[in-house]
RNA sequence: UGACCUAUGGUGUAAUUGGUAACACAGCAGUUUUUGGUUCUGCCAUUCUAGGUUCAAGUCCUAGUAGGUCAACCA
């Protein structure tokens, strides 16, 4: 019926790669791609961008995506990660092609193909000394120099490498490297390792290995063998591309292909697994999950939707250039998907005690939507009081005219309840407020209001009689800059904000009560809040996902 | 004394492949609203610099400049 074009949607550089790959029949209209993580650690922001990537692309183009393990290093994986990697991949929202691979899977295809180049003279084990091959491997602007080792006869590498699979040598006693160039100024092409000897215990082949192969020998390869056709990964791989397609070309397997892209920087999240470490060890977070860290678990805790995690790596696009997302843009996915989904609730958190001089329905239930924006959201009771519970900075005594809350002889709608007509307040010795007085317009109930007034404000409120405490915290940034580990010179920790995380008091409407770990709820004018796991049934415990947008700021705030 | 990658508003991406800078977020102003939320509207860049080709350049050429990356028996 209308003729507008919607179908010149711009493709970004990987896309155009793809379709251009298909329409050239590359490989035979396939696409397959893959999540290739090191089960060394616990997924984070950074991850998900992978992921998605991976993952949206295969489905854009009508393929899959695997998910592999790229376990070639013993000592430092463990089947825990294996685990918990699944487990965030899940929770994002995305499943694998098939069952999950393992680069360890192939480690006998691997040892063949090292034998195969050998007897190609393409490879040779070299005994020299961690030192010795990178003084041999020269500087980037200097050319590496001659190795009398390149000249070994295959039959004399392959009995030496045998050796090395045989447990005959102790650990770092020489090493297989591929014959490239030791001159090339690629210093990646500069006859790189392909198998180290390592007398570790691996997770999965358990001893049978005592040599494994290093990751330029076995990341493309693993590529080739599952028939991957785009391999993307980021762009620090860059000057690896020539070593991955050096060993498909020479060992003419399935010719996958590399495409690296940015990778995603957030404001105020660093993602260095040693420096998530520190962050940890130092005590300045509880752990991997801490709701302030940037791990997929932990954002989770914190209460952001994997729908929201998803529209973020979407909207962040996709090139080669670096970058620095600003954390409004993330929050701003959170509040798209939350302000949807999350159901209002009543918490006052720095509470004040509000009278109502002339009312005497104590009890009095009042139904409450429980999203104005859903009516499919449902309806809920809250309870109502003579005696309130409201927010400490919703009065002033002397209130600037744009103040719309209250103040003496001003009006403001309780949600869901009455018109109040503030009347008066009582200070303590202290000065502070201790209690304020009003009077409510009988026949200005919600959805029943006839009273004719019309308050600028509405306020939340809970009723002293009926209202639960429970604890809220409120999270901020970890750190007090939003690049912690970009300044020369400075440690990241140098940043740490030390109160990046209060436990309020608070209390809330009696309906929060035993709500499920995990659901997120709008406190209404206050925020969106998560339950955290530390929950009891005595007292809830909510983490603060994000604020509101743009809440009016007293001057001098 | 090298090689490679990148350069568009505050931020992140677009621009039908040479046709007169678009979208999102942020910000500002206004609208709607029983959340100072949401909604909706308006405003906010001549594309790193300097030359050049062309009727026409963010797109092409030349020379610069700036930022990033590359040597671990890590991935």
């Amino acid at each position: 019926m209308d003729n507008i074009d919607n179908s010149k949607e711009s493709l970004n550089f990987i896309e155009q790669i793809i379709t251009d790959d298909l329409s050239s029949g590359k490989h035979n209209g396939a696409v397959l791609t893959r999540f290739p993580p090191e089960p060394n650690g616990f997924l984070h922001i950074g991850h998900a961008k992978a992921i998605c990537v991976n993952f949206e692309l295969a489905k854009k183009f009508g393929g899959s995506c695997n998910l592999r393990f790229d376990d070639t290093n013993p000592t430092t994986e463990d089947p825990k990660y294996v685990e918990a990697i699944k487990a965030d991949i899940k929770w994002l929202g995305y499943d694998w092609n098939e069952e999950v691979k393992f680069t360890s899977e192939y480690f006998d295809q691997l040892y063949l193909f090292a034998e195969d180049l050998i007897n190609k003279e393409l490879a040779y084990v070299d005994p020299s000394t961690a030192e010795e091959i990178a003084e041999q491997k020269g500087k980037p602007n200097i050319p590496g120099s001659g190795n009398v080792y390149r000249d070994r006869s295959p039959e004399e590498n392959l009995s030496l490498f045998r050796e090395m699979r045989d447990g005959k040598h102790p650990d770092g006693a020489m090493v297989l490297r591929a014959k490239i160039d030791l001159t090339s100024p690629n210093m990646l092409l500069r006859d790189p390792l392909m198998y180290r000897i390592k007398h570790a215990h691996h997770y999965r082949t358990g001893d049978k290995w005592c040599i494994y192969p290093m990751y330029d020998f076995a990341h493309g390869q693993s590529d080739s063998i599952e028939n991957i056709t785009h391999s993307l990964c980021s762009l620090e791989f860059i000057h690896h591309r020539p070593v991955y397609n050096w060993f498909i070309d020479k060992l003419g397997i399935y010719p996958s292909g590399q495409t690296e892209f940015s990778r995603m920087n957030v404001e105020y999240m660093i993602t260095s697994k040693r420096k998530m470490l520190r962050l940890i060890e130092q005590g300045v977070v509880s752990g991997w999950d801490d709701p302030r860290m940037p791990t997929l678990r932990a954002l989770s805790r914190k209460g952001y939707p994997a729908a929201a995690i998803r529209t973020f790596c979407d909207k962040v696009g996709m090139t080669k250039r670096e970058n620095l997302i600003e954390f409004d843009l993330l929050e701003s996915c959170v509040r798209d998907v939350l302000n949807e989904t999350a159901n209002r609730a009543l918490v006052v958190e720095d509470p004040v005690k509000l009278i109502i001089t002339n009312y005497d329905g104590d009890g009095e239930m009042l139904p409450a939507n429980n999203n104005d924006g859903d009516e499919t959201a449902g309806v809920r009771e809250i309870p109502f009081g003579k005696e309130l519970w409201i927010e400490r900075k919703d009065f002033m005594e002397d209130a600037p005219k744009k103040f719309y809350r209250l103040s003496p002889g001003r009006d403001v709608r309780l949600k869901h309840a009455y018109i109040v007509h503030c009347t008066g307040f009582k200070n303590n010795e202290a000065g502070e407020l201790e209690e304020v007085y009003c009077n409510y317009y009988e026949n200005s109930k919600s959805g029943h209001d006839v009273s004719g007034v019309k308050p600028k404000g509405t306020l939340h409120f809970v009723p002293v009689n009926g209202g639960v405490p429970c604890e809220v915290r409120n999270l901020s940034h970890l750190f007090t800059d939003p690049a912690p580990d970009s300044h020369e010179g400075k440690d990241f920790l140098d940043f740490v904000d030390p109160d990046s995380m209060h436990a309020n008091a608070a209390i809330m409407e009696p309906s929060l009560v035993g709500a499920e770990v995990g659901k997120q709820f709008q406190f209404l004018r206050k925020g969106y809040y998560c339950v955290d796991p530390d929950s009891t049934p005595d007292k809830m415990v909510f983490n603060k996902t994000a604020g509101l947008k743009g809440a009016w700021k007293p001057k001098g705030k």
